[in-house]
DNA sequence: CATGAATGAGGTTTCATTCAT
DNA sequence: AATGAATGAAACCTCATTCAT
């Protein structure tokens, strides 16, 4: 489909240069259509925007919704399949975490039409509660790090999108490295510990 | 000095709406300046940008460096000082975090002049370096995690990073919180346990 | 084609109000066009200009080195050829003389970029040079006025360029005439005697 | 008196970037003064301009009117003290008949105020018709060549304003050099001679 | 008198969007 | 359906002019 050949394009685009920075000549191009043509598919540049964000929200939250209704009991299986959930996303759309951090960053909320605003920040708020919400359940073994389960979920995201961003980052200015999978494993192997570990160590 | 009240403004604006995103005009306005005084004290919007992070940059590497020179042996101790160091800067400047993702994204690289680009760059490059350094020192304490030394000072930058944006997004989209600081002490704490924790729980 | 449209349009605009005088939007208005127009034909109000100058200057060469190839050897008929090729670039583009003297009076030269300042300098500098060759060539009739070569010859571009501007000033302030041919008939009369005579009358 | 000094800064400063290419603040560094300082003196850009032509207007006409009150009777006279007119106006000041080419090409006429303007025109009209008087004249001597009187006193200016941007601009293209004042000795010879040679050599 | 920081209108340039082909 | 030339609003930037010191 046609749509999706511009929303590939315009992905690749939009991570590499931002909302605004972005022009619709330079997607065009990318999907080797003319300026014209992106406007027979859709209604204006934010409506581009969107639907990518939107894709990537939406994947998201199926992912999460079905992770919160298996029920899993133990703690660490949540936080392990959570962590999944992030890194499906990121094998799906490479690009979606740098979306996710747009978003964040707010760098290209200003000028959008109120709707589409307010709808992404409909879907990124279920985000953040159904993350919350799955740390929240009762969990069946033993976590000696106390503090409020959604702060849990913050790390967990944190730890993932902030090596995905800082990876890439090392890698567009170093030159090309594949470190990403790697780190990450070891970031999941620090995080799981900590969590788990007795308070020997402790503070 | 009329410089720093422009860069005030601008730091607000920038992090607010990145750099394409922001006018001159607004800046302006944020600074209650116009146009055309900005351009008495910097030569160009490129100019502004640019010397916001450079402030930052040059702040860091600076901590960094003395942390670095010393010599502290515990590699525990050297972590926790280096978080201290992203904290000091995130006190400094709470858009710092932005900026500094600003330019890992490469979202308004692209069109500087190749001197300030190159010279952003470098002072970048060597952030990365001095924090790698920091922690291949030899450390006195055992680690239970096998991993390359930069792996663990990525990951260490990546939750500190990742989690600032994160929490500064949510506090945007949900209003007013202050769980940074507390998010970041679980976080803390978090990775010095896996990082020296046995491996009873290991995967 | 429209370049040819737009420089058409410049060409009047840029006579009538000089580089800095000139604005896109007058162009544009004289060329029946809106002003983004103009930026998809050239990069910028530097880059019309720069075509309209090679144009001229280009023609200007190309009828120069023509003549001098021909080896004329009446020095008479050669400064009469000479005229002709004035007269012709002249008729080729009514607005040539201005631009001409738009460089030679440096209004603009300022601010150019180094490349397009240099290539028009170097084609104006060869202007120079063949018409001093032209004149320079061994004459085969008696020449009573002494003087370097190049001086006649930059006497007779000064003639032709001086009355040139002239008459159009006084034609925009007066109203319409057209007395240009044939007080360039005069002068040209004049000129030749002057060069030719007998010493009775001399200084 | 501080508006001389102010004067002949902008005369140095428009000679060499024309009306709209001058900025304030360079006719301010070259005179010594600040911005402010400029409208202590004088009303507005347009009359910093309008003055110098003004003066430069002013003292041709007067010269003019004293040759025409003369009520020589020699044709050849007549010219030469017009040529004579012409070269005190240019070491009175050099930049002159650059600014009259100013006024002639129409470079900065537009924009300036109606009764500047006006008053510009009356002065330059007043210039080119005592001109005309002074070759209408009835003539002693024998004219050889017929034409338009009109037509031999503009030929007259030409050359020697022709010269004048010629000589310079080659200066400024080729470095420093001096032939403006034996060029234009040539021509004056060139321009006798052919007046009132016999026909010998006529077309 | 003199200053020069501040202003803001106006210029150049970009780019999302439209529309005739 | 597809194109891409044309548009014009809005961005960055300059500079004539003013005014508090």
């Amino acid at each position: 489909m046609r749509r999706q050949q511009i929303l590939e394009a315009a992905k690749r685009i939009f991570a590499r240069c931002g909302f605004k920075g972005a022009t619709i000549e330079e997607i065009a191009g990318e999907a080797e259509l003319s300026t014209g043509t992106l406007y027979l598919y859709f209604k204006s540049k934010d409506e581009i925007y969107f639907s990518l964000n939107m894709k990537i929200l939406t994947f998201l939250n199926r992912k999460l919704k079905a992770l919160k209704a298996r029920n899993e009991p133990s703690l660490r299986t949540r936080i392990r399949e959570c962590l999944h959930v992030f890194l499906s996303m990121y094998h799906y759309d490479p690009f979606a975490v740098r979306f996710l951090f747009h978003i964040q960053t707010g760098d290209y909320l200003k000028g959008l039409s109120p709707e589409v605003r307010s709808e992404l920040i409909e879907l990124s708020q279920t985000a953040i509660r159904t993350i919350a919400a799955i740390i929240t359940m009762p969990a069946q073994e033993e976590i000696t790090i106390k503090g409020h389960p959604a702060a849990i979920a913050d790390s967990l995201w944190s730890v993932f999108s902030g090596l995905v961003i800082w990876e890439e980052s090392k890698a567009s200015l170093k030159g090309r490295n594949d470190y990403l999978d790697s780190t990450l494993d070891l970031a999941a192997e620090i995080f799981f510990r900590g969590l788990t570990s007795g308070d020997r160590n402790s503070t």
